[in-house]
DNA sequence: TCATAGATTAACTGTTTAGTTTAACCAAAA
DNA sequence: TTTTGGTTAAACTAAACAGTTAATCTATGA
């Protein structure tokens, strides 16, 4: 078997995913270093030989788990359609793609409420400042036609991100009111129908706002 | 000084709200007996004197929060008004509580989705089980007016508890993305404006949904 | 007034955890 | 062939941590 350079080896790839893993399902505080070299089938000194210590290993998931979370939020926005055409898409590509990464949102959340200065760091990498205020220029007229406000955009924005973020991070807290939610197959189709749902209610929403 | 039984002692209630403190700025796992003893201004030992170990102390502190947040979300749907008058009134209040208890969702839900077998020994003390029909009975003629089946009822409710919760959850993601909201001033004359917003954009949203 | 029970403390114990060290092994590259 | 870098097992360290112990304090009722 080759032998390359530490970066991008393979190990080094077995660990960053044992430690995503762990991470995810535990929380900073709650992850132990042991688990995520068994997960990675590793011995815990080469996990220190790869990242040296339980920060480093976190920032590095964290970084990309964070990005990864924000660049499919904020692509679609990009896109060259319409407000709702982009809000339709969003809801669908968004909620796959939660599926697929379930406990993403309340591994982030979490993180960055427990130690807020978690994304001093990586605020520069992330550059959404442009996005912020390009939306609303770029649908100015269409959003006007709705009744919102350029300072309306905040409680909308937050609005429509909600409906797709919220039930993956307070599912636990769904199950205890709805049960059925505990299975993974009720709860997937759950969120597949709300895809509708959250569209259709948006969309009514902004037809006949108050100004 | 007077001497009492241990239960509801004047120490007893100062440990409690020191743990209430730590445990919700920093979880389960990040929260340490030491700080809590610090906080409350006692020594470690009589810490376990009144709360045997860290798990007895953290489901009492547990309990309690949870019983608090579900109590206030389902009182205001017990009451007997009209289902959008319901919906004002929650939001009014809800948001008003969650100003004062601004980690209380982060801090619930991150414990239940790590250690989801938590609230198995609660489900009993919460007995919502009657409400969650009853909401949909009570109000059947007016919510079939808006287009909402009884099986469209659980996407609608938590659309509408989304509302005031998810921005307090996500607090340290929207400021990523909105610098201002780090300031208490303006996050809460935020949430304030929202209440106003959520009711307008859930009613506009009722009234002319598609079937 | 003094015996007692509960409240409180300082110091201690035992365990868990992150991180290190060492010695040996192996595969590939030089 | 020698060197180099990845890898292991195992033992170890130091610090952090939950939990215990034994002694002291204090109010009070007999």
């Amino acid at each position: 078997m080759k032998k390359t350079r530490i970066t991008d080896s393979h190990t080094r790839q077995k660990i960053f995913r044992a430690a995503t893993e762990v991470f995810e399902l535990k929380g900073y505080a709650g992850a132990r270093m042991q688990e995520i070299a068994d997960r990675a089938g590793i011995n815990k000194a080469l996990l220190h030989y790869y990242f040296r210590s339980k920060d480093q290993l976190f920032m590095a998931v964290f970084q990309v788990l964070l990005k990864k979370m924000f660049e499919k939020i904020t692509a679609i926005f990009q896109a060259d359609l319409s407000f709702k055409e982009k809000i339709r898409l969003f809801l669908d590509q968004h909620i796959d793609f939660l599926i697929k990464n379930p406990k993403l949102p309340m591994f982030l959340l979490n993180e960055m409420s427990v130690n807020p200065s978690i994304t001093e760091s990586i605020k520069e990498t992330l550059h959404y400042g442009e996005l912020r205020d390009m939306i609303y220029e770029k649908h100015s007229k269409e959003l006007k036609g709705y009744g919102i406000r350029k300072s309306d955009m905040p409680q909308l924005m937050i609005t429509v991100v909600s409906m797709s973020i919220f039930p993956f991070a307070a599912r636990e807290m769904i199950a205890v009111m709805i049960p059925q939610m505990l299975d993974n197959r009720k709860f997937n189709s759950f969120m597949l129908e709300r895809k509708e749902f959250a569209a259709d209610f948006i969309f009514s929403a902004l037809k006949h706002r108050k100004k």
